[in-house]
DNA sequence: TTTCTTTTTGAAAACATTTTCATAGAATGT
DNA sequence: ACATTCTATGAAAATGTTTTCAAAAAGAAA
C-alpha cells in the first residue's frame, strides 16, 4: 500500500510538512538547495500528494467535468481525445458525466459536481436546451465554476464562452457550390428532432438558396438508418430532386443508398453531401462531399481555452470560431 | 456558495455530527425517528457530503478509473455508455484516463491513480500488453484495487477478471458459415498491428478451415482505409479468392468497395463478412453479414463485476463470456 | 557594527468528513 | 428488582494536505 505521506517526505528530507508542500505547489518561494533536497527526496520515496487531502485543504480538485450526452455520437470520441490530450499537458483529470437518455438529472448532477469540487466544466453536445443551459450558468454564477461549450452555441445569449465552426456558414458554402454545379432543386435533410447546430446549418442553407432565388426544401428524417431509408424511398417519390445536402454524414449516406437502389447515378442526377467527414464518408462509394469539422481541435480548444479560465487569465474571445473545409469528393460534380 | 456542511445539518437537526454521517452512510444504525429526522434536515439545506472530506476520511472514492486506449475505436463510446449507466445506479463517478497514444506511461498513472484513490479499474481494450497487464496486476496485487478487462483476454492467464465474447468461436462458426455456403479460398483479413482479440478471430478461423481439410489463408492490412484499399488491390491481383473474413467491419467495407471497383460482385462471387455490428455494416451495399458483439453489454456487466468486486462480493466466474450471434446480411448467400 | 527589509522556514489552524471509543439509556433475561 | 446485553448517541481522533501567521535567518542599507 502506498503510505507515504508529506510526513515521511519531511521528516527525511529534514524540513517540515509547510516546506515540502511549498516546494511542490510554490517552488519560488523556498530557497533552490531546500527545494531541490526536498524534490529529491521526493523522487525517491515516490511520493504523491494525496488528491482528497488535497483537495479539501485548498478547495480545487485539478480536475475538470466533462459533461457528455451520448456516448455514442460520432463526434464525441474525437472530441474527447481532443480534450484528454490537453488536460493531460495541464495535469487535469477528467471526471466524465454521461447523461442519462439524454436528460440532465439537474439535481443529482449538480449535486455531484459541487461535491467533486470540480475547477472546471466542459460540456458536449449539438444541443443545449433552455433548462440546461441554465443550468450552467447557476454553476459559473452562483458557484463560479468555469463553463465552455464546444461544438454548440446557444442563440442570442453568449454569456457562456463557446468553441466551435461557422455551421450557418458552413451550410451556406456548401448550398452555393450545389448552386454553382447548377443544382435547382436543392434539399436540406435535416433531423426530426431539434438541434441547435442543425438549425444553423438550416438557415446557412435558406440563405444561400433565397440569395440564388431558389425555392427552399427542408426535410426532416429520422437519424435512425433504418428509418430513414423508407423515409426517403417515399418521400422522393412525390419530389423531384437533384442535390442533396444532410446535416450528418450517415444521412447523406443513407440517401446514396436508397438512389443507388432506385438506379439514380450520383453525382450525374443528384449531388450529395454530409457534415462532420467520418469514415462513412469515406467508405461510401461514391466517397462523399463534405463539411469537415476539425472536432478535435474543437475539444482541444475548449479544454485550453477552459484551463485558461480556472487560471483566472482572461479570455478575449467569447465565441471561438475554428476553420472548417469543404472536401470534395465524388459525390459531387 | 455551496457552504452547508455536516455541522449545519447536525445543528439544526439536533444531533451530533456522528449522527448525521451514520444516518447517510449506515442508515440503520440510527434510530428510525432520528433518522427521518436528519434526512428531513438534509434535503431540505440540500446538504450534499464534500467529496474530499469523505475520501479522506473513508479512504474511499466511489470513483472507478476508465482505461481508454484510445477513444476513436468505434466499440469504446458504446462500451463506455454500458459502463456508465451501471456506474450511475450504483452511485460510482468516472475518472477517465486517455492512453497518451496507447502509450501507458506507468509511472505517472500510477501515480495519479493512487493519489485519487479510486475504488476499481475498468480497463477497456482489445489488447492488453504484457507491461500493462502487469500494470494493472500490480494495481490489484499491492494497491488492493479490484480491476476488470471488458472485450480482451489475457492468454495464459485469467487472474485479473474479464468479460467479453468467445471471439475465437464467433470466427470459428463464421468460417464454418463460409464453407457451407461452399467457399474454399477463404480469406481472414486481419491487421498488421497485433492484437490479442484478433489472434484469437485468426485461431478460430484457422480450426474451421483445418477441419475442413481447406488450407488457410491469413492476410495483414493496415486499419487505415485508404492504406488498406491499395493493400487489397495489390493483393488480391494474385490470389483467388472467394470469401472474405475481416476482423472489423469497417475493413470488410473497404475490401467490399475495392471488389465492386474490379466490377467482382457480392456476394454472388466473393461472400464478405465482418465482426462487430457497427453502422458501417448496415450502410454498406450490400449490407454487411457479421458477428454481432454486444458491447454495450460487455460494458455493462464489466461495470457490474467491478462494483461487487468493490464491495467485497464474492465472483464466481473469472472470465464472463457473453453470447455472440451471427447477424446474416447481404454479403453472404 | 547596527538597524531595517526581505526571504525562508516552521507551528498550528483549517479543510469536512468518517470512525473509534465510551457512555447513557433501553430492552431482555432471571 | 437486578444484572446483563443491546442500541443509540456524542466527543474526539484521524485522514493528509494547504495556508496563515509569526519567527528566524539572511541580506541590504546606514
Amino acid at each position: 500500500m502506498n503510505k507515504t505521506t508529506i510526513y515521511d517526505v519531511a521528516l527525511r528530507a529534514k524540513v517540515s510538512l509547510a516546506t515540502v508542500s511549498r516546494a511542490i505547489n510554490n517552488p519560488e518561494k523556498v530557497k533552490p538547495d531546500t527545494r531541490e533536497r526536498v524534490l529529491k527526496v521526493i523522487s525517491e520515496l515516490g511520493y504523491k500528494p494525496n488528491a482528497f487531502a488535497r483537495g479539501l485543504a485548498s478547495r480545487k480538485s485539478t480536475t475538470v467535468a466533462v459533461i457528455v450526452p451520448d456516448m455514442t455520437r460520432a463526434s464525441m470520441a474525437e472530441m474527447m481525445n481532443g480534450i484528454a490530450d490537453i488536460a493531460r499537458v495541464y495535469k487535469y483529470t477528467m471526471l466524465l458525466y454521461i447523461l442519462d437518455h439524454d436528460e440532465l438529472n439537474e439535481e443529482d448532477m449538480l449535486r455531484d459536481i459541487i461535491a467533486a469540487q470540480v475547477d472546471g466544466i466542459i460540456y458536449l453536445n449539438d444541443e443545449v436546451t433552455a433548462d440546461q443551459y441554465d443550468f450552467l450558468l447557476t454553476m459559473r454564477n452562483e458557484y463560479n465554476i468555469p463553463v465552455v461549450l464546444t461544438n454548440t452555441v446557444y442563440p442570442d445569449n453568449n454569456e457562456l464562452p463557446s468553441v466551435s465552426i461557422d455551421y450557418e456558414k458552413a451550410a451556406y458554402e456548401m448550398t452555393q457550390l450545389f448552386i454553382k454545379e447548377g443544382r435547382k432543386n436543392i434539399f436540406m435533410v435535416s433531423t426530426v428532432r431539434k438541434y441547435m447546430v442543425n438549425d444553423l446549418k438550416e438557415s446557412g442553407y435558406l440563405r444561400a438558396i433565397e440569395e440564388a432565388g431558389l425555392s427552399p426544401k427542408i426535410m426532416r428524417t429520422s437519424g435512425r438508418v433504418n428509418v430513414n431509408t423508407e423515409h426517403f424511398n417515399e418521400y422522393f417519390k412525390n419530389h423531384v430532386v437533384d442535390g442533396v445536402i444532410a446535416v450528418r454524414d450517415s444521412i447523406a449516406v443513407s440517401f446514396m443508398n436508397v438512389a443507388r437502389a432506385n438506379h439514380i447515378s450520383i453525382p450525374e442526377k443528384i449531388s450529395v453531401a454530409g457534415f462532420q467527414n467520418t469514415k462513412y464518408a469515406i467508405l461510401a462509394r461514391p466517397q462523399l462531399t463534405c463539411v469537415d469539422v476539425p472536432i478535435y481541435d474543437i475539444g482541444a480548444v475548449g479544454m485550453r481555452v477552459l484551463t485558461k479560465l480556472m487560471n483566472q487569465e482572461e479570455v478575449t474571445e467569447k465565441e471561438i470560431v475554428l476553420d472548417h473545409s469543404i472536401i470534395k469528393r465524388q459525390s459531387t460534380r
